[in-house]
DNA sequence: CTGAAAGCGCTTACAG
DNA sequence: CTGAAAGCGCTTACAG
């Protein structure tokens, strides 16, 4: 049934065809020193022959309460650039350090989290950085009460007592919503994720503070959250801007959120006459007209980061919990200075 | 040292926590049929009061033979969209059949590639899906020859004897350089990955096919080849373009070139004066002036296919290899059909 | 319905 | 310098 022709050969098996005890195999495989070179030969070239591969599983088995070599990275979403990229960082610091990463998306779905987390757990990984769902912690918590090492990227829940590295979600909001203010602006309408995540809640109460630290009221309906792909937000932005009184700036705070809106502004020819800013930077943003202006994030460094503060963990560091929190200033392109039209209310069809 | 406080308990803690043997604990955790429930529920309880959780490595080490319920996925650069698109794919996929994936990047070095495919072998995955170095197979045909199942992604070695899925490479090169061809076009510059890079090397001759195909030259300096990232090729292509004869067309064939060279011809005010085409589709390409014709992939199916192969494989299919080439048709955007200057040479600097 | 024995492929003590 | 024994945490036969 299994395609798995020929059983893979065990360390009995080299030994047999060495002709030597199976300890000496390894002890020659861990490059012990001791052996002598004439065995050394003997067993090295049965390893070649046979094709001897060690099983780390066996391994790891009776070298128990020692490391295992593999962290686990919970996430969002490795088809979105932002959490790809954050996998990169957490890649290379792993690689320095011979560790594997095993990685795999939630979609912020507590259910999902769990089933990862329990995966990770069931293969004992040393260590796990996580997303965490707004959900909860779910099994990561029962991890993170027996010691396991945890460290938190982008999302922080309530309680927090392990690491954490993040981008100022709430900071970047108010920038880009002053950013805005600054600029006129008065009546500006929200989209973002789901409030659900917890970045996503920080960045629309960044937003909210911000309009009324400037002394401006948030229209009923100007705030619009969800968890879509870029093309339904395309839709819904271009519904919403076809739809009457339109505000005089967005503020789209996701990446795919920020495509949806600029493809929804372009199609109805507002691109130069509504504002638009955007939490999370993306490629071409500078190539639009007119640009589009963000809030970028780092999200190389952040992963590099949170590796690096897990690993410090690992090799035994007892500091308190630390807290690493990002920001970044907005970058001006040109869609977040349009100032607001003076004829409001511009009637437009698409 | 190790931050792992307490020892995580055992089958053996189970069962003497909850005074049954340790084989009535397997019983229950592996949900066999034919204990009584009053034992299953005691045993739950000292399950959950312990924190219990099974060790996958010591299960499928007695159940030597049997599969692992993780794959290995070696791609490229997740940082890559591209990649990261596939690999989500995979892992849709994976999940579905209760699966893990093991990812990493090899910067198609064969050196990282053959770490990779080692920790893959060490930790025992059930199977591999692979986007080999131009380098060679190293490792990986070792694994093929004894039999593990292998998926070939995106690139395709010179001796292919498993599974095979891709993108037409040659046949979208050849599109894109007819479609620059037909909009009046005879002097094009292609960017390109090191055509070490197996699929660099096919896009690159594809291009070369359709300039003789039409008769059409291909200037010494024409063939820009490299492994750079968006900023370097950006410096490159500025640099070449204001350098003296510029080409009327260019053909960037990846995603992070086609960036780059957009950026390039922005930055020169040369977006509306030299054709563009590029390989792989990106984000806001369409909104950027003029749009960015593309011929794109889809990441996200080559993912999914490759994985349904693989699962094919593991179930015991033992058809001969597949070989899945997927093709896609230009997408008109704007910069792929602007036609030659008729006065060509126009004197610019950056 | 429940358990004591043997073994998975290795490493860790312990002998010689 | 080399090897026979015991054990890691489980599952697979085999007893009762």
């Amino acid at each position: 049934m299994a395609a798995q022709h020929n059983p893979r050969p065990t360390m009995r098996d080299v030994a047999s065809n060495a002709g030597v005890s199976f300890k000496t195999v390894s002890r020659v495989v861990n490059r012990e020193s001791g052996v002598s070179p004439d065995l050394v030969k003997r067993v090295a070239d049965a390893v070649s022959l046979l094709g001897y591969r060690p099983d780390d599983r066996a391994r790891h088995l009776r070298q128990s309460g020692r490391q295992t070599g593999a962290i686990g990275f919970a996430l969002v979403d490795v088809g979105n650039p932002f959490f790809s990229s954050t996998l990169r960082g957490i890649e290379e610091v792993a690689r320095q350090h011979g560790y594997l990463v095993l990685a795999g998306s939630t979609d912020g779905d507590l259910v999902r989290q769990d089933q990862l987390i329990e995966t990770f757990v069931a293969r004992r990984v040393d260590g796990i950085i996580a997303v965490p769902s707004g959900h909860g912690l779910g099994v990561l918590g029962h991890e993170i009460a027996r010691g396991t090492p945890v460290v938190f990227l982008d999302l922080e829940p309530e309680v927090v007592t392990v690491d954490l590295v993040r981008s100022d979600h709430h900071g970047g909001a108010v920038l880009a919503t002053k950013h805005l203010i600054a600029h006129g602006h008065r009546d500006i309408a929200f989209f973002g994720d789901t409030t659900e995540i917890i970045s996503a809640k920080l960045r629309l109460t960044g937003f909210r503070d911000a309009m009324q630290e400037a002394g401006a009221k948030i229209g009923d309906q100007r705030i619009v959250t969800g968890q879509h792909s870029t093309a339904v937000w395309q839709r819904i932005i271009t519904d919403y801007l076809a739809g009457s009184p339109a505000p005089t700036a967005i503020f789209s705070a996701q990446n795919f959120i920020t495509v949806g809106a600029a493809h929804a502004l372009h199609a109805l020819g507002l691109a130069h006459k509504i504002a638009h800013i955007g939490f999370d930077d993306i490629d071409l943003a500078a190539l639009v007209q007119p640009g589009i202006s963000v809030v970028p994030q780092q999200p190389w460094d952040l992963g590099r980061q949170a590796a690096e503060l897990l690993f410090q963990r690992l090799a035994g560091s007892d500091t308190p919990p630390v807290r690493q929190i990002i920001s970044s200033p907005v970058i001006a392109r040109g869609s977040g200075e349009i100032r607001p039209l003076s004829v409001k209310r511009s009637k437009r069809t698409a």
